[in-house]
DNA sequence: GTAAAATTAGACGCCATTGTCTAAAACGTC
DNA sequence: GACGTTTTAGACAATGGCGTCTAATTTTAC
């Protein structure tokens, strides 16, 4: 029992899950068949039922995959989001950026969105970790982070949550119909996004002399 | 040939519609079988096949009819926009309550959104019309309505494309996580989001007057 | 009531897929 | 080079769904 043949294993392993990952999204839990996705992975049948018993497991084991991949993303991003008020417009464009390129419009946001309107009824139980740990974490951490610069004054809101939520939603105005259709937005179309975004929510939430685009005789009066 | 067997035949076919719209929303286009959609409907295997040739037939079918009727509903709703501009905040409100309620977090919304998702790269000219005629078409009209309303001076719009796509996707803020596992929001849960929504969109785009929960100092300025 | 049309239940062939099994080949370690 | 493990290709039975066909039954029109 070599400890060591674990690397050509695994290696097999990843190719496996990223090939099921991806026949698992484009055909759906019925549709996709073992064969192609040894085809994809460049691998035998038998291999696949070598290291997952049935075609169930190997779907856990791919959703189970992408959700901590998404989940350590969302973290990643999270991490960065601008403490500084200062410039804050531009702060949090290029995060509302960051958010929507890497968890939201990317490969693994695609694929769980999909796969939890398909299959989320047939396994509640899933999916609903990553409800929690997915959006839901998105939802509270952000609420957290927009807090802390309201309290620091940057930001006038009265509702934490609903701020969050929304910040998340006006994110994705402009891209909705995009991501419905599975199109990938360029990098432009991603910029442009963030920032109607984030001009719309300062102009909801921002402190009074940061607001651009306000009214002229409002403007004149808060500066 | 008499022409009035149509009317039993007709019966026949909303409920196969009616039941394949169900089957395949559940199961998507390969898992859901014809013989389960003949249970649901209560009818024959043949008669199926009797009025639509193959699988697919049905399928395509199945689509355009709800298309349609979601379409016929986005129309009867976008035409109920509030005109007059006093009391924006429940007018919008009321109607932002209407759109969600019966264009998107209904069934055909959910039929239409999982089905596109799942089978829109296999069927591109299919949904490309309702892409058009549904999202695209909601937009366009949404914002020539606002465009009217800032016309009266009643919102301060400098792009109405973005505001409307902004209006909509404000509106499904509170209700995404909800609409994405399927579930159906309860009327409270509906008035609350589109309250929510108005109010953070009348505080970006409303006539500084009308504007309820901005910082008390502007307020009192503006009054 | 009668004839035409529609519907039904069931059997049938066909094909794709799942999951198992076996023998051969490739791989890594010693 | 030898050995154990893993992988591979292909055959295999079993399953299930699609689409067709037929004969019996029901519905509808007149």
């Amino acid at each position: 029992m070599g400890g060591h043949t674990q690397r050509g294993q695994c290696a097999k392993r990843m190719s496996i899950l990223d090939a099921a990952a991806d026949v698992f999204c484009r055909q759906g839990f019925a549709g996709a068949s073992i064969d192609e996705i040894a085809a994809v992975a460049c691998v035998s049948r038998q291999t696949i039922y070598n290291h997952y018993r049935e075609k169930e497991t190997l779907f856990v084991a791919v959703v189970e995959d992408v959700m901590t991949r998404a989940n350590a993303m969302l973290f990643s991003v999270l991490s960065s989001f601008p403490e500084k008020a200062d410039n804050l417009e531009d702060g949090l464009t290029a995060f509302a950026v960051r958010l929507n390129k890497n968890c939201i419009c990317n490969h693994d946001g695609k694929f769980l969105r999909k796969l939890v309107q398909t299959e989320g009824e047939r396994y509640p139980h899933l999916f609903e970790s990553w409800r929690q740990q997915g959006p839901g974490k998105l939802t509270t951490a952000l609420s957290a982070l927009l807090a802390r610069l309201a309290h620091k004054g940057a930001l006038v809101i009265d509702d934490f949550d609903v701020a969050a939520r929304q910040f998340v939603a006006l994110g994705n105005a402009d891209l909705q119909m995009m991501t419905l259709f599975g199109e990938t937005p360029s990098d432009e179309e991603l910029e442009g996004a963030a920032r109607n975004a984030v001009r719309t929510f300062l102009k909801a939430y921002g402190r009074p002399a940061d607001v651009a685009g306000r009214p002229p005789e409002l403007a004149a009066i808060a500066g």
